[in-house]
DNA sequence: CCTTGTCCCGACCGATCGTTCGGTTACTCT
DNA sequence: AGAGTAACCGAACGATCGGTCGGGACAAGG
């Protein structure tokens, strides 16, 4: 037992069930009154844990971001073929959006409404861009169709894998993280059709 | 000028200005304020129009949704190889998604908080199931691979085809519809892989 | 001229928004 | 037992929410 000492709320456990909410009824939709009904003690009470409604956003997307960014840093994303580097990314991504589901969620679904949001997107288009450059690179380096555009071609793949937070549910007996990276790889890079 | 007579707003003129800011800010995110400020009108002077915010949100996705589901009457989906009719849904989903771009945009991001929303997400469950089908059928032929769900190909490639609506702009010198479709069609048969 | 109906407005409604505040409970440490 | 403090609460804040209301401006038709 390293953590149970209080059966209270703490800002990480609360930030759990508010990303829940967030994503149940979106961002905008949720009130501190449901936050509060659904952490089951009282709307001002949250106030003693955070500072407030879009702290809880920050700290979500945080996390998400945190996530997504690591991956870049990992060696196999950094060293090696520009093809192969690029299939690690996007089984890691994979990976890490079914780890942090509910927080890329998050991450996923921010509109640019407030300072918070409109730094979430532009760290977003960061990590976009440093992905475009491994498939550019991948396309010089010939393992990859030269005739689809590259900016076009990232924006689908990313499209295809932001896309598993919209349907993803790890109850019991669904699908296994293995399972759709797998799909995912084979979909992105061979596609639909039937191959040898 | 069949249509030109008064400068004044219509429930469909006033509807394409409230999407476009419904986009922008979430719908959640948008109060009637903000849409008065978007039209250039008084709060109350957009009752007179529309019966209320969430009616303006029914006509959008309806309008969304009677554009896709015209596809699957189309002859091209309905008759002919499935592998082949999946090919012309694909390419016409693309277009339907870049002609209605504001209207499906909105659908695709709908969460269920309201009737209305929730209505929207069973039709395009309705929707999902049907191009779902047709997929499977392009299984049992032989034509498109098989050691991938049908379920789980289904939801990628609906992914990385929604996924249009999170960044194209039909600004001027963007890329023309086409060029899109043939992206989509290339890599979802095909993939990102160099082929003969 | 006057009526009729469309289109629009400012003022206002009760409800709810995110947040603050003063105070109470309950646990920890000495 | 008593002090200190972390966790919590109900009540209330000003602002804003979606929506209502009575009436004014204006054009068309007589």
């Amino acid at each position: 037992m390293t953590t149970a000492k209080r059966d209270t709320y703490t800002p990480e456990t609360l930030l759990s069930v508010a990303v829940q909410v967030f994503n149940e009824r979106g961002y905008d939709g949720t009130s501190m009154e449901h936050l509060s009904k659904a952490a089951g003690i009282s709307k001002s009470s949250i106030y003693h844990h955070v500072a407030g409604k879009e702290e809880l956003l920050r700290r979500a997307v945080s996390r998400a971001l945190d996530g997504l960014f690591g991956i870049l840093d990992e060696e196999h994303a950094r060293v090696g073929h520009a093809a192969e580097r690029l299939e690690y990314v996007v089984r890691r991504m994979v990976e890490v959006l079914i780890g942090e589901l509910p927080y890329v969620t998050l991450l996923l679904r921010v509109r640019g409404n407030t300072g918070t949001e409109r730094w979430a997107l532009e760290r977003r288009r960061d990590f976009d861009h440093q992905v475009a450059e491994l498939l550019k690179a991948a396309v010089a380096d010939g393992d990859v169709r030269g005739d689809v555009e590259v900016r076009l071609a990232t924006r689908l793949v990313f499209g295809m894998i932001n896309s598993i937070v919209e349907w993803y549910r790890p109850d019991g007996r669904g699908m296994s993280e293995r399972e759709v990276g797998d799909a995912v790889v084979q979909l992105v890079f061979s596609g639909l059709r039937k191959e040898a």
